[in-house]
DNA sequence: CTATGGATTCGCT
DNA sequence: GCGAATCCATAGA
């Protein structure tokens, strides 16, 4: 699912276009990634993974593929897929994405009828991620679903991360042109 | 533009 | 232990 040699930066890269799926309360929803921030280990300033491991990122150290889900701002939760090796602490950061299935669902979750899953905190809760999906696995879950694009994407953009003060000149925010 | 929200982490005592 | 600062955002005015 996840190539654990692959950089994280590439990885995020090839997640772009991928249909992500999930099956929460029986009803199924799932998008279209179009917005992905690939973070390092501890080696980088923006990750949580920087200063090591504790309680909250313990599943960031886990195997490729591991789902990492933090609270943001106290708010919205943020969704992570774990890459590279085990105990390195990569992950890419799942930004925003678009409706392809479920939109009704999503539409009443989210409260909303547009801008159903254009950020990090619209995507998780459009698809009904929690805490609860923190250290799943891709592949070893029925719950959370990932298939990359079948067909080549189109343009992708690359620019700095958002919302972080550190590493700004590391280009690592992907984006679907379009 | 501002209000909001709560867990996590860190620096102290 | 305890308090304070921090934090990868959103909605609504």
């Amino acid at each position: 699912m996840i190539d654990p040699s692959l950089p994280v930066d590439e990885v995020a890269r090839r997640l772009l276009g991928a249909r992500l799926g999930s099956m929460v309360g029986g009803e199924l929803t799932a998008v279209e990634l179009t917005e992905i921030e690939a973070y390092g280990g501890e080696d980088d300033p923006a990750s949580h993974a920087y200063r090591g491991r504790t309680p909250r990122n313990e599943s960031m150290f886990g195997p490729a593929g591991t789902i990492y889900v933090y609270r943001s701002y106290g708010v919205h939760w943020c969704m992570n897929i774990v890459t590279g090796l085990p105990g390195r602490g990569e992950a890419v950061l799942l930004r925003g994405g678009r409706p392809v299935a479920g939109e009704a669902v999503m539409a009443r979750r989210r409260r909303r009828a547009t801008n159903l899953a254009d950020g990090p905190g619209k995507l998780t809760q459009a698809l009904g991620i929690s805490a609860a999906h923190d250290g799943l696995r891709l592949g070893s879950t029925d719950l959370v679903s990932l298939d990359l694009p079948v067909r080549p994407v189109g343009t992708i953009l690359a620019t700095p991360r958002v919302g972080i003060s550190q590493e700004v000149g590391r280009p690592w925010r992907f984006v679907l042109a379009g």
